[in-house]
DNA sequence: GTCGTTATCTTAGTAACTAAGATATATATC
DNA sequence: GATATATATCTTAGTTACTAAGATAACGAC
């Protein structure tokens, strides 16, 4: 093996460990503020997906997060109690109740990864645009296999 | 603002999003695997800090998890009773009770990450070693920001 | 209208967690 | 060397989020 083989092995070693750190500390970080806003986990989680994807359906909290809908139904029931999200009636579909985050719900937990998303632009401006674009394409690859992944394990 | 930085701060939406993903998944794939392996998925990621850095005390597995040492106990109940790994007095301070791995335990976790190692090495061939070197400068560097914030937040 | 399907909720039971206190060992003080 | 304090784990009782299975209500096809 070449002297370059080797280096580039020893590399992609340390990555491998330091993207296996990362997402054991993201788990930490949102396990964190959960407590912090006084919510479960799972809640929070529940709530960046109706974020992410907007208002949402019960059943597909329970398909998104692998639970089942009964447990959605006291994770929502949650939401609601703290004020967070609110239950609404598809009226389209009147059996569907769609799951929607109160307005003042973003003010209250957006603050609490402030810090996190200040800390982060200091290491994005370290980066050209060139080299950005370089590390998302690496993050996307990773996305791709992830979701991979766990349609495979989950089988 | 120039034409140059508007991209770039689309770059970095984007980024944020995907690291935003990636995270998530994480979670997920680790879900899946502990479900797998019939362990409960804060029982898998003792094991794993238990790989990374060899037998540990009860007393480090409560602060690196931060569960309770109470909660300790029928975790590692668990994992004992499983067969992934054994207690063990320390003969210095026989207060303490180290965890270690058993042996075979590897054996039956390693080949359910096989897939998602392949896959990983599929994406890292991509790459030069120059490109990898960023990246991996990049990761660690979100790894330093995360620390920061964990502490921060659980103050 | 009736039947099968879909979406959520309800109920009963389980498992992992916390908080507080018990036990055993170690360390410091006199 | 005996006593007091501290440390590390375990135990117990009670709480909470979860699953599984079935109830309820609304939709869609015939």
């Amino acid at each position: 093996m070449s002297r370059g083989a080797a280096d580039k092995a020893a590399l992609i070693a340390a990555l491998e460990l330091a993207l296996r750190r990362m997402s054991a500390q993201g788990v930490m970080i949102s396990q964190a503020v959960a407590t912090k806003v006084g919510l479960a986990s799972t809640d929070l989680e529940c709530l960046d997906i109706i974020y992410m994807e907007g208002p949402v359906t019960a059943g597909r909290l329970a398909a998104a997060t692998g639970l089942t809908t009964g447990a959605i139904t006291g994770l929502v029931d949650r939401l609601e109690r703290a004020g967070f999200a609110r239950r609404r009636r598809d009226p389209d579909d009147r059996r569907k109740v769609l799951v929607e985050a109160m307005p003042e719900a973003e003010a209250r937990i957006a603050p609490l990864y402030g810090s996190l998303q200040q800390a982060m632009q200091r290491v994005y401006a370290r980066y050209s645009k060139a080299e950005l674009t370089l590390i998302l394409d690496f993050t996307n690859r990773c996305q791709e296999v992830a979701v991979q992944e766990i349609a495979q394990l989950n089988r």
